[in-house]
DNA sequence: CCGACAACCTGACGGC
DNA sequence: TGCCGTCAGGTTGTCG
């Protein structure tokens, strides 16, 4: 389930066994996923040692003592496992390090991607060019949402779904913050008031910051990066809580289809 | 510029 | 047991 939560949370999970290590080994099991995977990569990595790991939205970044750094997406289905017992089919890329850990990176749909690039250029990476800023950041402030959101009329929750206007949300979390934030998902983007915005403002890293803390405490008990929707959907408010109740006032909450994907909501408190 | 829609790919699940 | 339809966390391109 990798939205910016899950990635985080992977990136905090592989910290322990990547970072200062050097990988000895360097397998690609396939020539593309979502795009084609860099040829040289193994050529690149190596023999490299992992300086450091971080995320661009709901990019994972892998850097060396080369100057290069990996970039990985999860798409819908990704995620690391680390010390597998054996390696499976959609296991897409083998890394092993000097201390003899083995790590796969696991996408069965193939929505993922890997990428290598310089890290000095980091910004030419082209899908990160475009992208808006961190929610978790000091950039989303209601100043900026407000002037990217004036004058659109497509409701709310596409625009927050786009990675230009904030960089990292995905289904779920919009789902989440907007129930949180009391605005209803198909209200038009230039249409909220200032209390609505100042509501969705704080919403958007409450859910993210608490995503990421169960994330946290899901790693701790499992001990590696895992993206299985269960771990952190006993939290969730309304995501894939049809009939239930809204946490909120008690609504019954529905799904609903926009732009092809589900939306969760409580209708009576989300106007 | 905008919105609607299809495409990419596999697996899980429910109904019959 | 199996077959079929539906659905799933994301991104990108095309068309009107």
């Amino acid at each position: 389930m990798p939205e910016l939560p899950e990635v985080e949370t992977t990136v905090r999970g592989l910290r322990p066994v990547l970072e200062g290590r050097r990988l000895t080994r360097v397998e690609p099991r396939r020539a593309d996923l979502r795009h084609a995977i860099p040829a040289d990569l193994r050529q690149r990595l190596t023999g490299a040692v992992v300086t450091q790991l971080g995320r661009r939205a709901k990019y994972g970044l892998i850097d060396t003592d080369r100057g290069d750094t990996l970039i990985f997406h999860l798409g819908m289905s990704g995620r690391w496992r680390i010390d597998p017992a054996e390696i499976g089919k959609h296991d897409h890329l083998l890394l092993e390090t000097e201390a003899g850990h083995r790590l796969a990176l696991n996408d069965p749909r193939r929505f993922g991607s890997l990428d290598l690039l310089q890290t000095e250029r980091l910004e030419d990476f082209p899908a990160f060019k475009a992208l808006g800023p961190e929610p978790l950041g000091p950039e989303l402030t209601i100043a900026y949402l407000a002037q990217k959101l004036d004058g659109r009329t497509a409701p709310i929750k596409l625009l927050l779904l786009d990675q230009r206007v904030i960089a990292g949300l995905g289904n779920i979390y919009v789902c989440e913050a907007l129930n949180l934030a009391r605005i209803n998902p198909r209200k038009p983007g230039g249409g909220l008031s200032s209390i609505a915005l100042q509501r969705l403002i704080e919403a958007i890293p409450k859910v993210l910051t608490a995503a990421i803390d169960a994330g946290g405490s899901t790693l701790r008990d499992y001990a590696r990066p895992d993206g299985e929707l269960g771990y952190f959907s006993s939290q969730f408010r309304v995501y894939g809580r049809e009939g239930e109740k809204c946490p909120y006032d008690g609504g019954t909450i529905r799904r609903q289809v926009d732009g092809g994907r589900s939306t969760f909501w409580c209708p009576k408190c989300q106007r």
